[in-house]
DNA sequence: TCAATAATCTCTCTTAATGAGATTTTATGT
DNA sequence: ACATAAAATCTCATTAAGAGAGATTATTGA
């Protein structure tokens, strides 16, 4: 729940915003409850999403999330350019390491991971497509707020201070400062085992018409098969494909300047 | 685009319409062609769309679907009970064959395919997760029609007669009513390349509360690794799993009503 | 079939959405 | 860095159209 809803538009979007991994299925009394509508109203609000197929209700159900979002999704993922220009890259790495490889774009104050592909039988990734995650764990935030100018980082670190010391990235803003320009000047961060444990990720950002990051790719890769060298190997490789698909990006997006 | 929207709320919703396998990036400009609404409106319903994350826009590029959506997916996924309840199955079929198996959800004239599980390395199946089909061709949309009361059924036939010609179901609606008959006989509908040259699709049907079908699970498996034989065998393998998630859903319903 | 619950309707009262045109903000080329 | 073009937002009078209390009608399960 954002902000309150002022107008009928934004109070018929906040409909769809009571859904969330805690609460997948609400009867319309519990919604009229949350919301503050009368029964007209939210009925109103219900027979319009579920006609445009974004919510559905069964007998005996409450209303869930609708078939038309599948849809959207896929016209999504063959719209989204930075899932097109990742897609063989995560074919790549997955293929030369055993991982699971994503691709996980920067979206207000979280990450979000829109395409993940996977070289072991049971991935271990407890990060799958389309779960929003802070950007303050992990090497993917790392790898994105490395690249951050700093007057747009401080803000960030201050709120996620107590993250940043729990996994010694330093305990003052000058040593997660520090820490990231070391992340920066190697062009990938590491992270051990501090989103799933036993997992080790290896992440580098990509940039959006050369300048300011908008994703990340990740590996993530079982500690046990992994030590200080091949770590920095697949760092390479994470790095580099981190550029080709910002390279890929700008010139899709030179393509629309231009024609 | 469905039919014409009358009230905001449905002008709002009618905004996401107009993205569609075709076109999915829109300029305002555009849309305002479309849809017919004013610049003003037009801007403010982008506005609570983009602050919504259903939308996004970058400079230099149009309006096209936004990460909102990869969020809604992931729990809608986590809150279908068909997907749910499928997921075994489709990981034990591909287990047994070297095929891809699919959940398709009926959906008004329609069927979606919410889940698919692959176990070859480049999936032939031209029927990707979230890409809807016609009823009307190919093993899943008999595999469900076969199992409708002759009411619901006839208008259906008499809509989509051209297609059950094409693929040899029969000309008139007697003939087509009568192989539907031998398909409910069989419990599972075959099609030989119908949707993709080369590809054997077996789908059985999924009930809700043991009576009418809502969805499908099918099995698509190139030609060239079956035979009558196999394909019978494949068939009972699909129709067993139809009965049995339709049981787990039939069960989950259940506990809903009596808890 | 019937009781209980769920969804819709009616109708008045306002509130709030609309759009023409002007303005401001943001992007682009030199 | 600046000027210019394009995109997005604002202003405000007009008027359409959501909101909601309560009654009514569909659905559903026993």
């Amino acid at each position: 729940m954002t902000t309150k809803a002022i107008n009928s538009l934004e109070r018929l979007q906040a409909v769809l915003e009571v859904f969330s991994e805690d609460r997948l299925e609400w009867t319309p009394e519990e919604m009229m409850e949350v919301l503050g509508y009368s029964r007209p109203t939210l009925y109103r609000y219900l027979k319009i999403l579920k006609s445009a197929g974004l919510l559905t209700s069964m007998p005996n159900t409450g209303f869930t999330l609708g078939p038309k979002i599948v849809e959207l999704d896929y016209l999504l993922r063959k719209s989204d350019t930075l899932i097109l220009n990742g897609a063989p890259h995560l074919e790549n790495l997955t293929s030369r390491y055993s991982c699971t490889a994503l691709v996980v774009r920067w979206y207000g104050e979280k990450i979000l991971c829109v395409d993940s592909r996977s070289s072991v039988k049971n991935p271990v990734s407890s990060y799958p497509r389309g779960r929003p995650m802070p950007l303050s764990r992990g090497a993917i935030g790392r790898s994105i707020m490395a690249f951050l100018p700093k007057r747009h980082l401080v803000p960030l670190i201050e709120r996620a201070i107590a993250d940043m010391k729990a996994v010694g990235l330093g305990s003052t803003i000058e040593e997660v400062l520090e820490s990231l320009k070391r992340v920066k000047k190697a062009g990938f961060a590491v992270a051990y085992g501090e989103v799933t444990p036993g997992v080790v990720g290896i992440a580098a950002p990509v940039f959006d018409a050369g300048r300011s990051p908008i994703a990340s790719v990740c590996v993530t890769i079982s500690g046990s098969l992994v030590n200080g060298t091949t770590i920095d190997e697949i760092g390479q490789h994470v790095r580099r494909s981190g550029s080709e698909i910002s390279a890929a990006l700008a010139s899709h997006r030179h393509q629309a300047t231009t024609q």
